[in-house]
DNA sequence: GTTAGGG
DNA sequence: CCCTAAC
């Protein structure tokens, strides 16, 4: 909110602060575009839903998973095509005998010109679209959780997460290893965790998603990394769990490299990195075959082959008993994942970062071909699961977030966001479908970082070593360069008035004073439009670009420079004084 | 946490 | 708008 005082200092006259709209949060912090980030988490639960089901029915298979399966099973959804294929990944690194897995891959055939059209700009959605349980009645349902320690708080769904069991008996090492080595004992286990009343629910309230938003808010600025465990959702039948990044950084790059992999100011992007997301461009691109080799497959001529690695999922946040099992624990994770998020599967494209909206544009078009660097395109994981808490996102709709919920494309940014919206939306509206034997942490909690609040008299020290982190500070971590948005006229004025009357440096107080309620609009912003405005001011009208700035604004602006300055350079002067006079 | 300044 | 050093 813009104050609307008058004032009159030093030789500026009383201005009238205009009144300026309330602003949008910041995309980091409030826009809301909905829809989105729950596809990843639905294709997951109902993986698990199913899990579960065969799980009462297949207790006798506990043990005996099957170490060979070389069969091959292929989904296809329209055009695009989801492939599935099943990739042998060796042997598990523990004692876990794994059977076959399935890597997710998919494959454009032809343009998306001949997709569907709808109103909302959503044609690739009706085939992208897989819903889960169609993907899953050819697929099968055995995922397993694999826990994978790396130093980055994402929750990421790479190659053998997507990855899931072929249809069959193969339940068993869904619950796989348990403490004591003994699978029965290990199912057995698991039930009486998610039978035990007495493990505590706690339902995220409105109250701590408030906190949660500031301290988000705050942590958006901050994106150091801490170490923490991740989660890797993997074919209980893949071999070796394929190693995550080993740091965050890397994970930071990819991350940064996907959403805005054209930006120069991107320095170090591991193309490593990058092809973790893309592989395969060109004529050949590669794909893994069923012993885990890379094979280089012909494509046809004009036939752009797409091979997904890898789609990254939410954060999960959540405790349980140290007392609990290794399998209760991936148990815990997968129920978490399954109430998590529902909804379509929604894909978005990306390329050079930018999210590409126009379903009926062609690949050819949008310079998308079998000879070009398919490393600056991306894929992104939907859901329109963020439909059904509308009351959380209706406020502070920003100018910039007209887009659709039906969105095809989609940037990172904008899934991290929206996973931040979800779940504020989460906290308000699902506290009933999270499964009652799962401590899901309040925002508050989340806040307290690595703290984590025993759920019965265990030691923190051993529930830290279980939990997902859920922190917003990782999920800041992974967020995108903010959306920008020129400073409106209002705005420009309000910022003038300002420093006129506080001079420049005190941004905290110029902030507080007008722009207070425009949360997107930090400190740092406003010195730096100042500076901006300072330069603009400074330089003849031609070489002026962008927005142009009103003339009489820019003449405040050198006016209230030039007079700081002076005010500066007397205050400088009057201080060097000062002790002389002290000493006479 | 805030500010300044380079990128 | 980002990043970071300095305070």
């Amino acid at each position: 909110m813009v104050s609307k005082t008058s004032i009159c200092y030093g030789h500026f006259d009383g201005i009238q602060f205009p009144v300026i709209p309330k602003a949008p949060r910041s995309l980091r912090t409030n826009v809301s575009e909905k829809s989105s980030e729950g596809s990843a988490f639905e294709l997951l639960a109902d993986v698990a839903d199913r899990l579960l089901q065969e799980s009462e029915g297949s207790i006798s298979s506990v043990g005996h998973e099957p170490k060979e399966q070389n069969s091959n099973t292929v989904v296809k959804c329209e055009e695009p095509e989801v492939k599935v294929k099943h990739v042998d990944k060796g042997s598990f690194a523990e004692s876990e005998s794994m059977p076959e897995c399935i890597s997710l891959k998919l494959n454009l055939n032809s343009p998306p010109k001949d997709l569907p059209e709808s109103d909302n700009d959503s044609g690739l959605e009706h085939v992208c679209n897989v819903k889960t349980l169609d993907l899953l009645g050819k697929v099968g349902s055995n995922v397993n959780l694999v826990a994978v320690e790396k130093e980055s708080g994402e929750l990421t769904i790479r190659d053998s997460c997507l990855d899931t069991c072929v249809p069959s008996k193969s339940f068993s090492s869904s619950v796989d290893t348990p403490s004591n080595g003994d699978p029965a004992s290990c199912l057995q286990d698991t039930r009486d965790m998610f039978d035990n009343r007495g493990t505590k629910l706690r339902a995220i309230t409105s109250k701590s998603r408030d906190k949660y938003r500031r301290i988000r808010k705050m942590l958006t600025r901050y994106r150091k990394v801490t170490s923490t465990k991740d989660y890797e959702l993997s074919n209980p039948t893949s071999g070796r769990v394929k190693p995550l990044y080993q740091n965050r950084k890397h994970i930071y790059k990819r991350e940064r490299c996907q959403v805005d992999a054209a930006s120069k100011r991107r320095k170090v992007v591991h193309q490593s990195s990058k092809n973790a997301y893309i592989q395969g461009a060109c004529n050949e691109s590669i794909v893994k075959n069923s012993n885990g080799d890379k094979t280089h497959t012909r494509a046809a001529p004009n036939e752009v082959k797409f091979s997904i690695n890898s789609f990254k999922v939410p954060e999960l946040y959540f405790e349980i008993p140290e007392i609990a099992t290794i399998g209760s624990l991936k148990r815990t994770v997968m129920n978490a994942l399954k109430d998590k998020l529902r909804g379509e599967l929604h894909v978005g494209i990306l390329l050079k970062g930018r999210k590409v909206r126009d379903n009926n544009r062609t690949l050819q078009e949008m310079g998308i071909s079998h000879n070009c660097d398919l490393g600056t395109m991306g894929f992104t994981l939907e859901t329109s699961l963020l439909e059904a808490s509308p009351s959380a996102i209706q406020q502070e709709q920003p100018l910039s977030s007209a887009s659709p919920i039906t969105d095809v494309g989609y940037s990172s940014s904008s899934l991290y966001h929206d996973l931040d919206t979800y779940l504020d939306n989460y906290v308000d509206k699902n506290q009933e479908s999270i499964p009652k034997k799962t401590e899901v942490l309040t925002q508050e909690k989340v806040a307290d970082s690595k703290a984590l609040v025993p759920v019965t008299a265990v030691t923190t020290k051993a529930l830290s070593d279980i939990v997902v982190n859920y922190n917003p500070k990782k999920k800041c971590e992974v967020s995108q360069r903010r959306i920008r948005r020129p400073f409106s006229k209002s705005e420009v004025e309000a910022l003038v008035e300002a420093v006129e009357f506080l001079g420049p440096g005190r941004w905290r107080e110029v902030k507080n004073r007008a722009f207070d309620d425009a949360d997107h609009r930090t400190c740092v912003d406003l010195k730096d439009k100042w500076k901006t405005l300072t330069h603009t001011a400074s330089i003849p009208p031609q070489q002026r670009r962008g927005e142009l700035v009103p003339q009489h604004l820019l003449d405040r602006v050198q006016a209230a420079h030039e007079y700081w300055s002076n005010y500066q350079i007397k205050h400088d002067l009057k201080r060097q004084c000062e002790p002389l006079r002290i000493l006479m």
